[in-house]
DNA sequence: AGCACAAGTTAGCCTTTGCTAACTGTAATA
DNA sequence: TATTACAGTTAGCAAAGGCTAACTTGTGCT
């Protein structure tokens, strides 16, 4: 069952929420996102489906095992992505924006070439 | 009237085959990007619609003025993007892959960024 | 008790972009 | 001449992923 853009999407909206908050709902996804109800939904639906998260009967969402080391790989790219894009003079909007669509599809292999270099470079 | 990812891809292909070959068909569109020929037919037709190419009464294709400067910046993006990444140590084939992903969704900020860097670093 | 608001779900629509099946039209060949 | 093959188009399906409208459900206020 594998995670489509989108899903990979909500999963680190999820997890990035996480962080700053100890109780989180489907409508602060959506909040985050920027997300309609019905959209936010479908997806916290399928991200469950594939086990990726669990939502109790409070409608609070916690990441399973898997979904928790999936969002940390996904969040380390934005975080190294965005990061270097910075470093290399891009505002910090905009490396933001480009980094959340980089993430997804850049493959294992370049992104590791890409954040051995940015770590090099850096010092 | 913007591309959308898709047809940005298949405008890069044109104006690739169009370097190495006089003539084009969408045939040999399809057969570059391993697509069907309606698939392919559909494309031609939106590209067409919105004067990134034309096509003669025999099928070949040419690009107009606005999308040559389009196709070019594109293939420069995925150009630098590539050689990039193979500089870093990916392998053409994954290098390759990767520069056709991020070439569409990479904003020009950042790519002038990277490749102001990219150029610098390599002397 | 009755009402209202907030969160979630259901139904169903739209667009993008791939596909197959089947048709058209032209050109080459038996 | 009849057949075949190739290029392109048309019709229509599927999946992903956004949306609105409208329903449900629970909680809290008057």
């Amino acid at each position: 069952m594998e995670l489509h853009e989108s899903g990979q999407m909500y999963l680190e909206a999820i997890y990035v929420l996480l962080q700053k908050n100890e109780k989180i709902r489907a409508i602060d996804v959506g909040a985050y996102l920027g997300y309609s109800k019905p959209s936010v939904s479908r997806a916290i639906g399928l991200l469950k489906n594939a086990e990726y998260i669990s939502v109790n009967t409070d409608g609070y969402i916690s990441l399973s095992p898997k979904g928790e080391q999936f969002a940390e790989q996904l969040y380390e790219r934005h975080t190294v992505l965005s990061n270097m894009l910075i470093a290399l003079g891009v505002d910090k909007n905009t490396a933001t924006e480009d980094a959340c669509r980089i993430e997804h599809v850049i493959s294992d292999a370049s992104f590791a070439a890409v954040k051995k270099h940015f770590l090099n470079y850096k010092k």
